[in-house]
DNA sequence: TGCCAAATAGCACGACCGGTCGTAAACTGC
DNA sequence: GCAGTTTACGACCGGTCGTGCTATTTGGCA
């Protein structure tokens, strides 16, 4: 890897801890460039746009998401224990060591959901992707027999990302210290009422 | 009324609807009094700081889900029928007409959830409440006999937040039409659990 | 070792930010 | 209709923002 490449990769690093507590919008050139050790313009050199940047960090998110969450998850046995897995490995990713402050797609959600732009294009996508990831892990289970064959895929991938907002929301905002036993009861339940 | 307050209570109405679109740190005093068609000086005469203007939104926020959730679900019967008014209500909220960009608490919250001071004092504050109110209705409902007795009240409040975060995830940032037809079905789900 | 390209720094710009101040206009009670 | 207060204005401050343009340093290869 070249010089340019590495200095990218750490740039990159740093403003997805910051996107993480402060939202994409909260990485600041100038700061940035103070959290890397250099300067504004050597920094911006790396990239087109803030707007590009934002975009890349968005990308870098979604590939350490795969890392922690998706690939964990599907070496475990199709069906039930991998739907269980995914949902574990979830709860990691938001005490991830790299992030910080959280999350970061949760932060941009709030961010982009009325600012059209490639940023939230992208957002959508890969969100959008990781329900359908939900919901394949869901059908797998009823095809194994684990889950009843009535159940709808899609509804139990939105239920399953509803206790995990909620699970964040109560964690990073409400201090609540039950967030942790409140979101494995509930997802205990959903899964016993989709068994067969 | 005062022409004073009266201009203060116009200020206030156009920064909520701002900030249910771009967040509380999307209050730009020089914007905002574009918006509201007086000048940055007028304007910012009527607050100590631009944080105190953001706890005068919040709190007239506050206010307003009272009028629009609380006090109509409290007309309802206890038990039950109450707890579905809560829930009926709270999902009219999201696309109520005053609020261009959906529910500012959850915007708030994203934006708050790592920034210390009044402000997210004050939003911890009343979603506590909420959640306190949430959990009484389910309590009264036990009491009642129309929720089992071992139906635990904070749980349950907890799952209905979830359940109205990942509607409004589902519905903003997704743009799913399923949005509201999934989470009318989790939420018959989550109480027929629920029932004795 | 010398050269060329890649990488970084320096500097300046226009725009916008929250906030201050002195002053003028508009309202209100007598 | 006058006096005093409330309300609003315009000019301006120091600071930060993203983003150019140009110069300087650095590193790998012949």
């Amino acid at each position: 890897m070249s010089k340019g490449a590495a200095t990218r990769d750490r740039i990159i690093e740093s403003a997805l801890r910051t996107a993480s507590v402060e939202g994409l919008e909260g990485i600041s050139l100038g700061r940035l460039a103070a959290d890397v050790g250099m300067s504004k313009s050597g920094l911006f050199a790396h990239f087109a746009s803030k707007e590009a940047l934002q975009l890349d960090v968005l990308e870098a998110a979604s590939a350490r998401f795969v890392d922690v969450v998706v690939q964990p998850a599907m070496q475990e046995p199709r069906g039930e224990p991998r739907v269980r897995s995914m949902f574990e490995h979830w709860l990691v990713w938001e005490r991830h060591e790299s992030l910080p402050g959280g999350c970061v797609f949760m932060h941009a959600a709030a961010e982009l959901d009325d600012r059209p732009g490639p940023a939230r294009d992208a957002l959508v996508h890969w969100q959008q992707q990781w329900l359908d990831v939900l919901a394949k892990a869901a059908r797998i289970a009823i095809d194994a027999g684990h889950f009843r064959a009535d159940l709808d895929p899609a509804l139990f991938a939105f239920q399953q990302l509803s206790l995990v907002l909620g699970y964040y929301h109560a964690r990073r905002l409400l201090n609540d210290a039950h967030a942790e036993a409140h979101v494995r009861t509930a997802f205990d339940a959903l899964v016993a009422s989709a068994r067969a």
